[in-house]
RNA sequence: GCCGAAGUGGCGGAAUUGGUAGACGCGCUGGACUCAAAAUCCAGUGGGGCUCACACCUCGUGCCGGUUCGAGUCCGGCCUUCGGUACCA
């Protein structure tokens, strides 16, 4: 008969919603388990295939460990603020609010077809005025403590956006979000501290458990390199030229400095003849960075400023240039150039004809050979006065106490990293709970007056200004200070705030005396097992981390990292292409749902393939998943009420069992193991495998008595109950079971002595190949194979007349002769 | 360029610390059931050789080399694909 899935996922949903089987007891966190997938954005589209792989195996995951008795946590919302709400708006005239709450509605109908766990309790959604309210008191609580600031500082504007972007939303040079060329533009914008924690955020990942690229990433990303910073005095001028180095072993090589274009200091130094030059080349590096920054040829381009430095080491006087591969924004803005050890430098030497001047020997090589490219690593120093005859990698710490002993520079460490740029000149998110007055400046909100409401009515049309810029009655205001007219700040925050702190919100939606209950989150957090696209890698799960720790230094928190163990899903293509709704080939999960049913399509997308590598989608093998779920309906039927009255024991012992019955109670024991370390290791498509050879022995079940029948079928009802939730409540039902499997606690024990076999088949090797395997009793030793072999013909063969030069015995494995 | 991951049958993919390569599934072939088809069930299925057949032999995990009794797994050198990053001093 086949599986009457509709009727059987109808019945059960409904099942656990009335009994309220997965609502949490958030109070008992005996064996706590707080399983977390990011957060949904709620577009008007469909749920697509993407979300059922990251939600349906994680659900799974977390439904194991429920059955094992832990107390699970698994709730679900609303990434809700956000642009695509707001351009769909200025389209079609409807308002981000109404669209996206209807877009919640019909995702939340969509979701719960998947039959996960979701603790509706726990709902929330960004949107609502008591999320954001705790955005603006956090934004406070950095304001207070100089963690949030405003600054004009260029940043990348994304015309077709008209907001700012921060530097983890550019993709190559390319607005994250819309593809058009991003540009630098000179704003007053608010930014947040991150780097504050840099070295922190870049400690802390040694205690995660987290992907091992992820983590590169991030570190990669902070960026952090160690060296010093030296300054340079300008010639007949007061000013000086601090320059950021890592190899102050190189120091007595500078033939030349280098400024950003961008820098303050060209305007003070270059000289009246060059000036002209120098403003040529301003200009157009700022058209390039404009046109086509992302250039693959980078030629190097620069120009002279007609001033010198003098190099602190050996007073030696090097033109100072300006050019584009210095970059403004890292470091000081500011290179000391050594042509003859750095890459750049040495092409940007022969082009400019500038003097390149060896201070590194490699070994092997003599002062006079000429340098075909720049020697970057580790050699002699030579031409360095008093560190001549060093090794340079010792050097750079000799030249660095030797630095600070005369004044002249200072050990330093840089980081990549730059301050995350958080306004958004758009309508749809969180408004910055700033009041700007002529007279006293910045006034921050009262937080007794917050939540800063987001008015419903606003023009939001394009405009290059915030759209609530427009709305006089939002934007106008007394100055809580001096009573006089003031402004409201018309920006509103990077919505990367709102996913920065959500799981602690989780806990307790609808709590008022702070963003969260610091009761609850302090008994739930970290994260147990955070699951979502590795995208975030630099973004979302940055931030996270450094919020995390932000309201732990607010004393709300004890904990140092949001997610303990954080798992990718990997990426589901068609055709080698990533699915998206403009490329039009998204591939709709409802055929499969309405085919197949909820259980097959989500233990068909487990067992695909590795969890993490994703894959191109292909639907050839759901029949094979269709028939397993098929099979193992009818065995189950079979059995319908007929073992009601069995009762089996926790454990047989082996040799009171028939072989029929030995075979399938191993079976199930091995299959219990196995199932259960590939669970817990995300390993879903060997899970899943692993109940397809179970469902294969059981053939042998008829000739077992009930009670090892009972015994088989309600472990593998077990199983199921994880992969295929529906389809194992309505087996478990069948052994007869009045109660929902997930509030029997059947906690099954693995008997370990039914792990092994009574025989093993070993493999008999001649000089490592294969010639026989011979199946002995499990344990057998050496000289008891050594007997059988000696009789068998197909290995004797390779052996006779050679001699025997050793013989190596693995037990239960191999037994390998080696001969000549 | 640099960092990271991966290359295994016709296909998706399995293989504890080096120890019987190809689990599980798809597809395909043959058979049963059927008037027939679908569905279902049973059997076979890496390539090559040899044989009436059973058996047996041989080659096989991107390429070349190495370590080892034994390598998909370890080491050295390449090639390809996919992610990340991009003048970071």
């Amino acid at each position: 008969m086949r599986y009457p899935f509709k009727q059987v996922e109808e019945k059960w949903l409904q099942y656990w919603e009335e009994n309220q089987v997965f609502k949490t007891d958030l109070n008992n966190t005996q064996n706590k388990k707080y399983v977390l997938v990011m957060f949904l954005y709620p577009s008007g589209a469909n749920l697509h295939i993407g979300h059922w792989y990251n939600y349906g195996p994680t659900d799974s995951w977390a439904r194991f460990k429920k059955l094992l008795g832990y107390n699970v946590f698994e709730p679900m919302g609303y990434d809700a603020f956000g642009l695509p709400a707001e351009n769909y708006a200025i389209k079609t005239g409807i308002h981000p609010y109404d669209s996206t709450m209807q877009n919640i509605e019909d995702i939340r109908k969509q979701l719960k077809k998947m039959g996960c766990m979701y603790d509706c309790n726990a709902e929330l959604m960004t949107c609502v005025p008591e999320y954001y309210k705790w955005n603006q008191w956090i934004f406070l609580q950095m304001y207070k403590r100089g963690l949030a600031y405003r600054k004009f500082a260029p940043v990348n504007w994304c015309n077709s956006c008209q907001t700012v972007l921060a530097n983890e939303q550019v993709i190559d040079g390319e607005c994250e979000r819309c593809n058009s060329k991003v540009i630098q533009k000179n704003l007053y914008q608010w930014f947040f501290k991150i780097t504050d924690y840099a070295e922190e955020l870049l400690d802390g990942l040694n205690k995660i458990n987290w992907p091992e690229k992820t983590k590169i990433m991030q570190r990669n990303w902070i960026g952090k390199s160690e060296g010093a910073k030296v300054i340079f005095k300008v010639e007949h001028s007061d000013e000086e030229i601090r320059v950021f180095t890592t190899r102050p072993d190189t120091l007595y090589g500078v033939t030349y400095v280098v400024l950003a274009p961008e820098h303050p200091l060209v305007d003070r130094i270059t000289t009246e003849e060059h000036k002209k030059a120098v403003e040529n080349y301003r200009e157009s590096t700022k058209l390039l960075t404009e046109i086509e920054r992302t250039s693959t040829v980078k030629e190097k381009t620069g120009v002279f400023t007609g001033a010198y430095a003098i190099n602190p080491v050996n007073n030696e006087r090097v033109p100072i240039w300006i050019a584009d591969y210095a970059l403004i924004t890292y470091g000081t803005g500011c290179v000391m150039a050594v042509p003859a050890h750095d890459e750049r430098d040495f092409e940007f030497a022969k082009k400019f004809n500038l003097p390149i001047k060896k201070v590194i020997l490699q070994d092997g090589t003599k002062e006079e050979d000429e340098l075909t490219s720049a020697f970057t690593d580790v050699g002699t120093m030579i031409n360095s006065d008093i560190f001549n005859g060093t090794r340079s990698d010792e050097g750079i710490t000799k030249v660095i106490e030797y630095l600070e002993q005369k004044d002249f520079g200072k050990r330093k460490i840089n980081y990549r990293l730059r301050d995350w740029l958080i306004s958004r000149q758009r309508y749809w998110g969180t408004p910055i709970p700033i009041i700007h007055c002529p007279n006293c400046g910045e006034v921050p909100v009262d937080e007794k007056d917050l939540p800063v409401e987001l008015p419903y009515d606003v023009d939001f049309r394009l405009g290059g200004e915030s759209p609530l810029a427009r709305n006089e009655k939002f934007i106008k205001v007394i100055c809580p200070k001096c009573s006089g007219d003031a402004k409201r700040d018309p920006d509103t925050m990077d919505t990367f705030v709102d996913s920065s702190w959500y799981y602690l919100r989780y806990l307790n939606p609808n709590y008022k005396k702070g963003p969260f209950d610091t009761e609850l989150a302090d008994k739930w957090t970290p994260v147990d097992m955070y699951v979502g696209g590795a995208e975030h890698a630099t973004m979302h799960l940055l931030y996270a981390r450094f919020f995390h720790k932000f309201l732990r230094d607010l004393g709300l928190l004890n904990s140092d990292e949001p997610f303990s163990t954080l798992v990718h899903q990997g990426t589901i293509t068609n055709q080698g292409a990533k699915m998206s709704k403009s490329k039009g080939n998204v591939v709709n999960p409802d055929e499969f749902i309405e085919n197949y049913g909820t259980d097959v399509f989500r233990m068909y997308l487990m067992f695909m393939g590795p969890y993490d590598q994703g894959g191109d989608w292909s639907d050839k093998g759901i029949s094979g998943v269709d028939r397993f779920v098929n099979r193992t309906y009818d065995l189950f039927k079979q059995y319908e009420n007929k073992l009601r009255n069995v009762i089996a024991s926790d454990k047989y012992d082996l040799s009171s069992l028939n072989d029929d019955e030995k075979k399938v109670y191993r079976k199930v024991n091995q299959t219990l193991k196995k199932f259960s370390d590939e669970i817990e290791n995300f390993r879903f498509n060997t899970a899943v495998a692993s109940l397809m050879e179970l469902l294969n022995e059981l053939k042998a079940l008829e000739n077992c008595i009930d009670e090892i029948k009972l015994y088989v079928l309600s472990r593998f009802a077990f199983m199921l109950a994880s992969v295929a939730p529906h389809l194992g409540e309505e087996c478990w039902q069948f052994l007869g079971n009045d109660k929902s499997i997930y509030l029997s606690n059947p906690s099954f024990i693995i008997d370990s002595e039914a792990l092994s076999e009574d025989n093993v088949n070993i493999a008999i090797q001649v000089n490592g190949k294969l010639r026989a395997t011979i199946s002995v009793p499990i344990d057998s030793e050496q000289s008891y194979l050594k007997s059988l072999v000696e009789k068998d013909e197909r290995v004797m063969k390779f052996v006779n007349e050679k001699t025997i030069l050793k013989e190596i015995f693995v037990k239960n494995k191999i037994y390998n002769i080696v001969v000549k």
